[in-house]
DNA sequence: TTGAAAGCGATACCAA
DNA sequence: TTGGTATCGCTTTCAA
């Protein structure tokens, strides 16, 4: 009942073999170099496939190979410039080797990751890579072992399962040092979402930061924010409103620097003159906001070819190190001396 | 000599048929609803599907059926927060009729976009959807005859193939107009990539507003950019070192204008106090720049369920119409009255 | 309603 | 070096 969708109808091995006057199988070994083939078949072979225009079905390939040379990707948003930073990275690492990703997006949230990743495990995907989301490590190490897995923004260690995350609360930790040694001591907080470990370990280096060098954690200074721009506004506006005092706001991430921007030049509130700001990602578009931003470069590339080096391995079943990358404070305009 | 990659035996038709004591083809027809099955072997099957956690293996169901219920979606930049609107549009559309995007990257390189659409190609994806790039309209026309076609960022007919753009030019006289009426008289502006349509499009919108309000063109205020920020920055350091005047900026598009407000903000020009900025695109961030800025909406995400929508009427060989989405002005902050 | 078997397009083993 | 053929996991006639 359904019509072919292909008007043309697809050259096969068996037709390239049929008009080259030779079998499937010399066909095959030519395509994969598995044997030799005499020169005169080999030249015929050639001409037909040219003038055929064949070219051979991955999908059968795959189907016979056990492999499908793809490899999942969950992602939690497709627009992204963090996510996509990293998918960058692991398309890098992957090509060469042949490997396509497969990406879905999951949207932090736990059901919907579930179910993107059955759907990359029933197409076959040699490998899954997740990038942080909501799953548990326990429903990981589950699905590990139907198919290797490296995730980033979770520690994970198991038997096809690898998952690492970068020194969030080393980098808080750094930056607050900055804002510390600027002479800033009022210093205001914009979280993440709780739920996120990258936030709370952010939150943490804040905290611990400031009881290190002595100076009092004010609970009214931090303020709740969502890792979007529209938290930084209203976070920033919150803490206007209820008057308090802060010579610079640390955010939660560089998004909500944005937005935390966004509300100071409202009330017209010069950065970094009245106030600093410091952020945490270094998406691409923090070099260029007015002021230029004071942030935590987070190496999303090279965090993503990381990524694609680990998974080839753990496919090949060969051992591995991980040479974690590190996150470095980047000292741009938006965070000035005081005192 | 290849070890399994998954260590666990996957569970096929004939494994759940077997244990069902049912027929391969008795499973399958359930798992597809083709035909109706006695209760007790529904149940029957349903019990072990469940208990061996069998998922239909997609490749197989692929080659079989002759469609592999996924799109390849050419893109130019992973990282573009302007391709990946789109693309969550696609998604969105094409994801509760069982298709999955496989995206890949040309990086607007034809050579290199012709290679990752035989890719796609050979996997069989059931549609090709090409967001812009540099393949000509007949290299697009002769994949056609293989694939089923949606160009975006090029009018385009065919059999199989049917492309459309947004009206950029139409856009960018409505830009142009309501800078003119804002008072402005001397307005730069920085081009796009010439070899991209939209960049011309745009640029002619320029030149021929201003003649329709007979404002001369002064041609050194017009100075090449990149679409990208650093040109938009180059481009005002260009004009301000050969002492142009002009009240206002009309960038080739919104990361153009970031660079532009750099380079404004790095002599202490003020925005809109000084010289007023107008960006094409509408990217996310441009809501909160400093000040917010003043552009042109493009609706990607609309752009994309249209797409997606064209797209599975081709499928379907069903006979399609088009609503292209509209380009609109949005006003924001940077751009102020004179005179 | 059900089962047997052919076939989707490739690969690789076994013989020759 | 080559060819014949079984097989990958599934769907779908065709018969029963």
């Amino acid at each position: 009942m359904k019509t072919d969708t292909n008007n043309a109808t697809t050259t096969t091995v068996y037709e390239v073999a049929r008009v080259a006057g030779v079998s499937p199988a010399t066909v095959s070994r030519y395509l994969n170099g598995t044997a030799k083939i005499s020169d005169e078949k080999r030249a015929s072979i050639e001409k037909v496939i040219e003038q055929l225009n064949y070219k051979p079905n991955v999908l059968a390939q795959s189907l016979k190979m056990g492999s499908s040379r793809t490899i999942g990707v969950l992602t939690q948003s497709l627009v992204s410039g963090y996510f996509n930073e990293a998918m960058t990275g692991i398309d890098e690492a992957m090509k060469d080797a042949g490997y396509v990703p497969l990406i879905m997006s999951g949207h932090w949230h736990a059901s919907e990751e579930a179910e993107r990743v059955e759907l990359l495990i029933a197409r076959r995907v040699d490998g899954l890579v997740i990038l942080t989301g909501n799953l548990s490590d326990a429903q990981i190490l589950q699905y590990a072992r139907r198919v290797p897995i490296v995730a980033f923004g979770r520690k994970l260690e198991g038997k096809q399962a690898f998952g690492f995350c970068l020194d969030n609360y080393q980098a808080a930790c750094d930056a607050m040092d900055y804002l510390i040694e600027q002479g800033h001591r009022r210093i205001a907080f914009i979280e993440g979402p709780p739920e996120q470990e990258d936030a709370r370990a952010r939150l943490a280096g804040y905290r611990d930061t400031l009881a290190r060098h002595n100076i009092k954690v004010h609970p009214k200074l931090i303020v709740p924010g969502d890792f979007q721009e529209s938290g930084g506004l209203l976070a920033v506006n919150q803490l206007l409103e209820t008057g308090q005092r802060f010579s610079a706001i640390f955010a939660g991430n560089d998004l909500t620097a944005y937005g935390a921007r966004l509300a100071l030049y409202r009330r017209n509130i010069r950065v970094p003159e009245d106030v600093s700001i410091i952020g945490f990602d270094d998406l691409h578009s923090s070099m260029c906001t007015t002021p230029p931003l004071t942030t935590v470069r987070q190496p999303l590339f090279d965090v993503g070819i990381c990524i694609g080096q680990i998974m080839l391995k753990m496919i090949n079943h060969e051992k591995f190190t991980v040479d974690i990358p590190a996150l470095s404070l980047v000292v741009r305009e938006s965070v000035r001396r005081i005192g």
